[in-house]
DNA sequence: CAGTGGTCTAGACCACCAG
DNA sequence: TGGTGGTCTAGACCACTGC
């Protein structure tokens, strides 16, 4: 016969989440503890720890401590983003890359933007607009907010060169100090799907964590 | 005096996201192993061990057993991002919500479609193609591919009063089967810097994990 | 103040896979 | 096949916070 199989974080992981999804435990429901669910599963409590730490980070359960581990009543969908180097994007496809800095100053940010960043209302930022190019033709439009105090040297950084999220990869991955708007061509039926006046344009925020 | 303080994941976090910034482990590095670095810090390896794994999580380092840990080539900037409900996002603006299902029907997804879900090419998913209004103005359109074998109770639902999203929200938070693309009106600046034909548009994708 | 989650430790076993 | 990361355990201390 085979032997006992051990609990895994992901069994814990697996459960907690069909109970959440079958409804067993319904929003704003308090679950059981650590310390019970660990004797429930027959497992140490940091193997339950981990299971809904992750689902934690997921957005499904809310925990506190003393207050204990509640389904999150408005479970925010969330997804993660690969941002690529547009280079690479550009030149995958077998066309020519350049880009056009168009603008490039200091100034303080929107107040939109600054709440996205969280920064204090007296904190300046590097303001960046630049045209990537595919073969010469216009292929992303981008629109940059760099946290100057989270990632200073890029102050003195040539942009002219390498694009800024291409520096920013480079000099400072996981700086968490810019946010970047980006537009991309695309389809056109979904301009007529949206009865768009002709020359209006769509647009994606990103947020980088 | 203060007592000995211990040494924490994010202090050997810091420590390492410090020395890859710093160029003191490079692109391509092995770094010493959990082990070795454990014996540095003067912590369990398990500390070290979380501290590793978050970062190869953030796409840093690149792990695999017996091969070691190396700083990641060409790191990729990830970007969690949080899909609002539409209904909440236009109702916060005061506006009154309404959505139109344009179309549903099942059908063998795209290439590129399938190859973003990791589908097996003989999968049949569901397509979507909604309208989101604000004040009966079109707000956003979605087109939205939904693994019918990740969340099966979708294909008997009746998508026309709640919107997929809403609806994947609320029955199968993180099922990891779905697929959207969306587009959002926004400003005409970024049409004209473009250079698009008028008609054309703009598009973004997420794809929900 | 006491209950709950957050984390560290020291040791152990195992899965994977490069050499 | 041995080295490396992945995980579990049992116990412990601590931080936060509702009561």
């Amino acid at each position: 016969m085979t032997g006992v199989e051990r609990t895994t974080w992901q069994d814990v992981r697996a459960e907690v989440l069909h109970r959440i999804t079958s409804r067993r435990w319904k929003p704003d429901d308090l679950i059981p503890t650590e310390v019970e669910l660990a004797a429930e599963f027959g497992c140490a409590r940091a193997t339950v720890n981990r299971a809904l730490r992750t689902i934690a980070e997921d957005g499904l359960l809310e925990r506190r401590r003393k207050a204990g581990t509640r389904v999150a009543r408005h479970p925010v969908r969330r997804a993660t983003l690969r941002i690529p180097i547009l280079r690479h994007e550009i030149e995958d496809l077998g066309a020519r890359y350049t880009h056009r800095l168009l603008r490039q100053d200091r100034r303080a940010p929107t107040k939109a933007v600054r709440a996205r960043m969280a920064l204090a209302h007296t904190a300046d930022a590097l303001r960046l607009t630049a045209l990537h190019m595919a073969d010469g033709k216009p292929y992303a439009f981008e629109d940059r907010w760099v946290n100057v105090a989270a990632v200073p040297d890029i102050a003195t950084a040539d942009l002219s060169d390498m694009s800024a999220n291409e520096w920013l990869v480079t000099h400072a991955p996981f700086s968490g100090g810019d946010i970047s708007l980006a537009a991309v061509s695309a389809t056109r039926t979904m301009a007529l799907r949206l009865d768009v006046t002709p020359g209006d344009a769509l647009f994606t925020i990103e947020r980088t964590t």
